[in-house]
DNA sequence: GCGTACTAGGTGACATGTCAATCATCTGGT
DNA sequence: ACCAGATGATTGACATGTCACCTAGTACGC
């Protein structure tokens, strides 16, 4: 079962690589960008952002963190971050003393608003905007690939 | 020039979600992989492989922190902790007396050397063996552009 | 209607990353 | 030779993310 590692080939090391490289510079420009022009860090605009698309601003925490496929914890402190600054505001659940629901300040709501155009443009100008479109549907079709996967091997076993 | 805003089409949204969702899922699945195969970190193993491949297995500062794509201050404080756990050593530099360079200690060797096989072996299982050749091919030709552009304009300007 | 097991959510300690500031050294023009 | 500014590296304060653990509430078999 263990002989010689089976290492990546050339081309597969420079896929590997620039995959890598390209968060690395992507994700650091993106947030920049969205600190300078709004004030809010990735993780605060997802937050947001996820929560304005939810019916009536609202959303259970569970729900919010398993359609963002955060863990609980690291959603919990972050709304608490965010509830400090009057982005958010929890709530406690009607139908189930343990839950609690999120809810989307107006600042909260306002803040998104003048973000997401800025935002997107952002996301065009350093990546979407580069991408032909044959070269857009790949990257889908691997992502949700690759992520239905993981999806799987997390949900049941180790193979 | 400010406008409606050009929002992302279905197509282009579905790539950028499968994108974000991709790097959540791989990243947190090799990082677990990497703690649990070998005690590192992803940032760790970058280090260590970087270190590895430079001549000598020894590196100036400032020289590796371009290489890895990281800035000073975090592989400063990452060289301090790593430093810590004698995986690598800091030497002063004899040719400029503000420098440091790197070295990766004999602990740190063989860390990787065990490291290596198996963070190939996750890699593969949980993305390269999932892309064709032809994908892994549009998968690099993205990066490389997108890492590119973001260079080109970081160093000149704005647009 | 009770006890056990599960679930929702939160916390604390800690590892990591960022930004701005600091300090020493180097370098180029005069 | 000297000074102004650039550069190499580190640091401190702070924001973020992870893991393990805790608490309260729910659900279900008996």
């Amino acid at each position: 079962m263990n002989d010689e590692p089976r290492w990546l080939t050339d081309r597969e090391q420079r896929a590997w690589q620039a995959y890598r490289r390209m968060f690395l510079l992507l994700n650091a420009q993106l947030a920049r960008d969205l600190s300078r022009d709004s004030g809010l860090s990735e993780p605060d605009y997802d937050v947001l952002s996820s929560l304005a698309s939810s019916p009536d601003h609202r959303r259970r925490v569970s729900e919010l963190a398993a359609r963002m496929l955060w863990s609980r914890s690291r959603l919990s402190h972050h709304l608490g971050r965010m509830e400090q600054r009057g982005l958010v505001a929890r709530e406690e659940c009607a139908t189930d003393g343990r839950g609690a629901v999120v809810t989307l300040t107006d600042e909260g709501q306002q803040t998104i608003e003048k973000a997401a155009p800025l935002h997107v443009e952002s996301v065009r100008r350093y990546f979407v905007d580069l991408l032909t479109s044959e070269q857009i549907d790949v990257f889908a079709e691997i992502g949700e690939h690759v992520v239905d996967h993981l999806k799987r091997s997390g949900d049941s076993g180790r193979s």
